[in-house]
DNA sequence: GTATCAACAGACCGACAGTCGGTTTGTCAA
DNA sequence: TTGACAAACCGACTGTCGGTCTGTTGATAC
């Protein structure tokens, strides 16, 4: 039972690659079955033998590309302790990650429709406002914001941080943007967070 | 020409209240053009004769919910000087908009997706947006925030207050929730704003 | 060897958005 | 009054797309 169940694997694998190239270039609704088919030199019964539909292949390529993001920001985050500069590195690490368009288009536009606002947000809390809460629960802790207001603050945070991806991935000097970005992005932290 | 160009607008209006209806039951994806005909009572031909497509009839529904958003945002701020207050005001009025159904779907939800972000953003330029920007340069004006920052800020309260205005919306407890947003909303803006 | 089952193949189906050649109806100039 | 015109409207038709269904293949377990 090796042999059959690689294939599997590498025929899942295969697929998720294609459809990740072409969700990003063409967006959920502009990417037919038939595209990835063709583009994978895939039948459709194996397509769907794997997955129910086109939104099942579509969260599955969401699920490698928060695993991306989430690598992405283990590692910006590194060595740091303070909670406050652990946000600050985070949010600017995921700031770095929307320059790559696959996170814009699939990440930041698709999803929300595709899933639904509702369970776009469950997935979202259980990758990054996740971690955005526990670290804000650490900040409260320190009486920089009322506890019971760090979901709230999670929330508002995660948002703004996003919108402001948006902001620098639109940006003709992109380089320049993200510099910006990221120092704002402190400033904002600090305000958000008042005084030490 | 008044018979049919008054005959044409009510076909037009009753397709968009129809369309509204059932884009904010359904979602854009979930409605098909054929259901809105039947619950219009309105032929193919006739349809197509006033909107290029589904996506058009989209943004004309877009359209008549932008107003009766910015209709209750000027209520709202009627009588209010201080450009702080003001932006107090607005939020809350807007918060209070996305109680209803139809914001959430069709402007939160659809929009982003179905006009691409690009296109969305535009459009919220063109709306929300640019009059927070005009507050925001006016509270600038005052020194409670940097000049340079007056966009960057005004992008990150939009997604901030539009975010709250999701939560809000899907909490159980409607009445308590939008009450304390409302709250924390005061306190965010404190804290963004600085000290006057 | 053979039974079993995951993996795969591809013909087929229903629904849907959009098209197109027509028909109706209000307007206005002659 | 009438005839030309154009906007409004009609509905059969088309191509595409997501999804289903009936197989076939080949690795594995016994």
């Amino acid at each position: 039972m090796n042999k059959k169940i690689d294939r599997g694997q590498a025929t899942r694998d295969h697929l998720v690659a294609v459809a990740t190239g072409l969700f990003t270039e063409h967006g959920y609704d502009g990417t037919s079955i038939e595209a990835v088919l063709k583009a994978a030199d895939v039948s459709r019964g194996a397509l769907y033998h794997h997955y129910a539909g086109k939104d099942a292949l579509f969260a599955a390529v969401l699920d490698t590309v928060y695993e991306r993001v989430e690598a992405d920001g283990v590692v910006a985050t590194r060595g740091v302790t303070d909670p406050a500069e652990t946000l600050r590195a985070a949010c600017q690490a995921w700031i770095r990650s929307t320059g790559d368009p696959v996170v814009r288009q699939v990440l930041l536009i698709d999803a929300p429709a595709v899933l639904g606002w509702q369970r776009w947000r469950e997935a979202d809390e259980r990758r990054t406002l996740g971690s955005i809460k526990a670290l804000l629960r650490r900040v409260a802790a320190d009486g920089r914001i009322p506890v019971p207001r760090v979901d709230f603050y999670a929330h508002v945070l995660l948002a703004g941080v996003n919108e402001i991806a948006m902001l620098v991935a639109r940006a003709e000097d992109h380089a320049a943007a993200a510099a910006d970005a990221a120092e704002a992005t402190g400033e904002l932290l600090d305000r958000l967070l008042g005084p030490q």
